[in-house]
DNA sequence: AAGTCGTGGGA
DNA sequence: TTCCCAAGACT
């Protein structure tokens, strides 16, 4: 594997080559945290904006909450900005700016697991973690043809990779597995002919490597509907902030009342106006449901605006109140839907 | 310990 | 279109 890493090893913006030196701690846990279930091209820009502006953790520490909020928006999973503000703060409170250098330490930290914790110990500080992500479970599943299906898997997975983990290079080891997952021992169609553990590998002995790691089949996956309140006063557009915990937490967005299995109307309008309907609707997929949007528009008078709650922005400006995407396609749709009349 | 938590891209 | 998936953590 390390061979072959050395060979073949993707060249990204938060690691070192193979075999020289470590990445900065803080670059590292940056990069694990952005990652986790996370696309290698959604967390590029996102990783540069951050670095760019937050260049050390304390720096990172020291930023306002709503700057960090605003800074994540669009890349998913808000409980993770949250908890990766916790973390910066807490090394810095507790740990004097630097971060721990072992697994036990690092598990202490809000946002950091069981797998973010061995990446961390492994790529930044040289110890031997055993490390399993998606890919490694799934290379691993296929090396040893496990058929347990996932996620009763894992601890299995967990002991067979413990038992190829080796103590030279563990970090480089653990971005060869993933980076073998991600190009070459993909989900669909892996391309065996390009596999350094092609002789190695049961599944492939096999002859249908694609059809490891077993899972089990997941739910259906439910439809809520909703209403978006487009609130426009003086070229600007009433934004709220929700609250910390759940969906969305502690992100800026539009006003609307809950998501819920039966189209709710105006129920849940935060003022008295005369709403108009805007034409079509959104639809936005979450992970453990699906989403289905009216946008209705509202223009108070000055005196009713001034006593609505939220912030007042410059609807030419909206791209940079840092809105989560469902927010920023219900924004859209308004906007269009104004101009078409 | 199953449910909660985003988003965009590929097949 | 629809489904699946991506360097999981937290409760």
């Amino acid at each position: 594997m390390l061979a072959w890493y050395d060979r073949h090893a993707r060249a990204l913006p938060w690691r070192s080559p193979p075999g020289t030196p470590p990445p900065d701690p803080y670059r590292v846990w940056l990069s694990e945290v952005m990652l986790q279930q996370t696309t290698v091209a959604a967390v590029r820009t996102h990783f540069a904006r951050f670095t760019q502006r937050w260049p050390t953790v304390r720096d990172l520490a020291a930023a306002h909450d709503e700057a960090v909020m605003t800074a994540w928006a669009g890349l998913g999973y808000y409980a993770r900005a949250r908890n990766m503000l916790a973390c910066a703060r807490a090394v810095v409170a507790d740990h004097g700016g630097h971060f721990p250098g072992d697994e036990q330490g690092l598990l202490t930290l809000p946002g950091i697991g069981r797998y973010t914790a061995a990446a961390i110990a492994a790529i930044a500080f040289g110890r031997r973690a055993v490390v399993v992500d998606g890919n490694v479970e799934r290379v691993v599943a296929r090396l040893f043809a496990v058929e347990t299906p996932l996620p009763a898997a894992k601890p299995e997975l967990y002991a067979l990779t413990d038992r190829i983990t080796p103590s030279e290079r563990p970090g480089d080891f653990a971005q060869a597995m993933m980076d073998l997952g991600a190009t070459i021992c993909t989900p669909r169609n892996p391309l065996c002919a390009l596999c350094p553990l092609d002789r190695d590998c049961a599944a492939r002995a096999s002859g249908d490597p694609a059809r490891l790691p077993r899972k089990v089949p997941k739910a259906a996956r439910p439809r809520r509907y909703g209403t978006i309140f487009w609130i426009e006063h003086d070229g600007a557009v009433l934004l709220v902030r929700r609250p910390d915990k759940g969906l969305l937490g502690g992100m800026r967005a539009l006003p609307t009342g809950p998501w819920v299995e039966a189209d709710p109307g105006l129920a849940d309008a935060p003022a008295a106006l005369d709403w108009r309907w805007i034409g079509g609707h959104v639809e936005h997929v979450f992970t453990h449901f699906a989403l289905e949007l009216r946008v209705a528009c509202g223009l108070p008078e000055k005196g009713c605006a001034s006593q609505l709650d939220g912030e007042w922005w410059p609807i030419e400006r909206l791209d940079t109140a840092g809105l989560p995407t469902v927010f920023a396609k219900a924004a859209r749709r308004a906007i269009e839907g104004e101009a078409d009349g």
